[in-house]
DNA sequence: TGCAGATTTCAAGATCCTTTCACATTTATC
DNA sequence: GATAAATGTGAAAGGATCTTGAAATCTGCA
């Protein structure tokens, strides 16, 4: 699931553009305002923008600048036709494509699968994993549940490697010891039963990590 | 058994295609709106959603949106002929594939079929078990009965298993005791007996586990 | 060395599972 | 049918397993 920003001053265009991307499996945020956009992408990971240029107080040009201080997040304008403004000042001034309203939902995820191919986002390669809400980036090490960046442990982020390699099998504290802790771990079975309550207050909702009494633990994977 | 939710306003409609899929060995739920669909969907396990996309109330495209955000479960579309919709949109809204009003029994199933192929929901490994009604997911130790999920305790589990191992055998209380709880286990017999029940009221109508009196019970196997 | 964060242990409390028991019901046998 | 033996069932005691918070220990790093 992807997470996509929307930053509009019109609270109709917002709700028609959540509705559109809604409905093609993308996760919406929003936001009305240069200044609550900021504060979304301090906190989340968006994987692009999309954001109207004309908009009171900061308008895009001013945003985008300030979210290009920070980030490299695919941007998409939107604009009235009429306005003064083209792809290729769009291109200038840090954006990635450029749309003018109206537009039809068709054109609109197509443009944003364009732009997140040509930007690489949308990396088919091994190194990050995205199950249900949580996101894992391998190289960097780095999760994230729903979009936000959660810090874990070397035990937790390698049981949560191990359970999402196993999604769906129930593991006992035995073969997780094993697994994680090595062939060697001479400690407490009780131990995993920690690590267990760590990783799941990290993951937050969602019930990820299943309990099967008697048995151990098992990562459900939602859904199938 | 796969399982397959239609969704349609029309009754004609999906009896129609329940006498057509019970024919191909598909077990039908049907659903004459969305909402009524949500409850299904969250009580069973579904293989494939065949939905009307024209529907009074939530359309098709709704629908498709409210299932998206808790399932992947395969979605095909069906729609009348001339209706604007075609197959692109139906793909960009979440949908696996599209049927255009009136088809064939064999077109269906084949279309059936080749999302369950492409979306991987054909599978046949090894670690899983389907006994008439029941499913047995060995990895995950999950269990369900007509597509419901049901949670079984240890021994339950365990019962079930060894019945099956020994399905159409009678086994007596003495055989299951040492073979599940182990040959220093110098409890009561009828311990047995208490888990047989539940196993019984958990694994629903079915009849499948069978008393022979006198000596114990059988797990007898309903003709394919 | 001293600190901060990570890991492990521990134990009380919560939760769920298992077993037993008493009584109801069914079955076999005379 | 009557009777005894075997099985079904609900409730409740008893056990086992998890969860959780806190404290102890370890580890890497400045």
């Amino acid at each position: 699931m992807l997470n996509i920003l929307i930053i509009d001053d019109e609270a109709d265009m917002r709700h028609l553009i959540e509705m559109y991307l809604g409905n093609s499996g993308f996760a919406c945020f929003s936001a009305e305002s240069g200044f609550e956009a900021y504060g979304i992408l301090e906190n989340n990971v968006m994987d692009l923008v999309i954001m109207d240029i004309m908009m009171p107080g900061e308008d895009g040009f001013e945003v985008c600048s300030q979210i290009r201080k920070k980030s490299n997040v695919p941007i998409i304008f939107l604009s009235a036709k009429g306005e003064e403004w083209d792809k290729v000042k769009a291109l200038q001034i840090g954006g990635d494509d450029y749309i003018v309203k109206p537009f039809s939902p068709g054109e609109l995820v197509a443009r944003i699968n364009a732009v997140l191919r040509r930007t690489g986002g949308l990396k088919s390669d091994m190194d990050s994993i995205r199950i249900g809400k949580v996101a894992i980036d391998m190289k960097a090490r780095k999760v994230s549940v729903a979009g936000k960046h959660v810090t874990l442990t070397l035990k937790e982020y390698e049981l949560l490697l191990f359970f999402i390699e196993h999604k769906n099998q129930a593991l006992s504290r035995e073969q997780l010891l094993e697994y994680i802790w090595g062939i060697d771990y001479t400690g407490s079975l009780r131990t995993v039963d920690t690590h267990i309550k760590t990783l799941r207050m990290k993951l937050g909702v969602g019930d990820y990590i299943q309990t099967v009494w008697g048995v151990g633990y098992k990562f459900e994977v939602p859904d199938e």
